[in-house]
DNA sequence: AATCATTTTTTAAATGATCATTTAATTATT
DNA sequence: AATAATTAAATGATCATTTAAAAAATGATT
């Protein structure tokens, strides 16, 4: 099988680490030893995989949008017709395997920390415009152009919103009752014969 | 006139210089010192009318917190039916005077500090307690029972998933557009004769 | 108006903690 | 042996907060 070197072990597992403590305390509350203490390591030892403080966030934050990504693409390969490519963002935005508080949490961290880094607000602006790319492509076999980019936004802002909310609560999730729920906005946004009148 | 005294000026300079000064550079990264001299004061006397940099936040999102409770009064007084009601949260959401980039900042990072202090978590939980029962109230002459509290969350994400996006974008923000988008979500809700099919 | 004692407000400077990061040495791997 | 990984301890900065003193306002008394 694919023998993984140290480093790539390493990386994970900080990554991993950075998730649960940041979860527990807010990143910029804990502290380099509280994560590292997560994998029983040393805080000196993220420094030496990851250069920084900053850089773990960054690196966490790749992390997140390359499972959110692939996941998505997971969805889509087995997506029939224009709706269920649709429904595969929002399957992969709310995937068990990553809709959980400890993601959300980090999501809400990296948001608030976006506009004050560079790189941060790179990365952050990479994955808006590819979630908007893939929400007009899909919505345009569906939903008369005029109304089109307003749908978007309206999708897109709700999902941040769930996530957002997520990450206030801390009771448990249900992935399923999530879902639903979108799918219950879909059908609204695709039944628009509205933006008319009033 | 209402003779202000020199306690309740200052509390209120210090309130629009934590806005603009944690806009600037993020509520974490901002020092007490470039938050005073926002208004050409000195950290110390934050600390003698507030008591700590904590503290700030919390007056700071209390003072947010009773604008939009008191707008989202001023429009509910003059809504006529249900449906204005509903118009209404969304409305003092959207007001011009807050719907800014400054305030939305501001927002996400007490979003991210919340769940890591007692009392800010209260503040959070106080108003998403009370936007929800306006929520529920205004939905239940409008949207059939089965239906509205997946409603009512639609709509309540999808409020703060703006207040997100601004913040992130800090491109200049138009209040009357967020209106209309909100009126087309509206109107998508209450034409719900969905949910059913699939 | 002017004086002066009192209280409030403001600040410059000191304090003290907290951490991220570096270093230099040790331990484990190859 | 040589290289990689790990750590304990040192370093150095940064800040929030405190303190002690100065400056401004207040207002009572002539």
């Amino acid at each position: 099988m694919t023998r993984k070197k140290i480093r790539d072990i390493r990386h994970e597992e900080f990554i991993v680490a950075a998730l649960e403590a940041t979860h527990k305390r807010g990143f910029h509350a804990v502290t380099m030893s509280e994560i590292a203490a997560e994998i029983g390591a040393t805080a000196a030892s993220i420094n030496y995989y990851f250069g920084s403080k900053d850089q773990l966030m960054f690196e966490t934050m790749r992390h997140l949008l390359r499972i959110l990504g692939a996941t998505h693409k997971q969805y889509l390969d087995v997506a029939l017709d224009p709706k269920d490519r649709l429904h595969a963002i929002f399957d992969a935005h709310f995937d068990p395997r990553f809709f959980t508080p400890q993601h959300c949490s980090f999501w809400v961290q990296f948001w608030s920390a976006a506009p004050y880094s560079a790189h941060l607000e790179r990365l952050h602006r990479i994955n808006q415009s590819r979630v908007k790319s893939h929400f007009r492509a899909e919505l345009a076999p569906l939903v008369p152009a005029p109304f089109r980019e307003t749908m978007r936004r309206i999708l897109q802002s709700y999902l941040d919103g769930v996530w957002l909310s997520i990450a206030q609560a801390d009771r448990d999730i249900d992935p399923r009752h999530a879902r639903q729920e979108a799918r219950a906005l879909i059908e609204l946004v695709l039944s628009a014969e509205v933006g008319r009148s009033n």
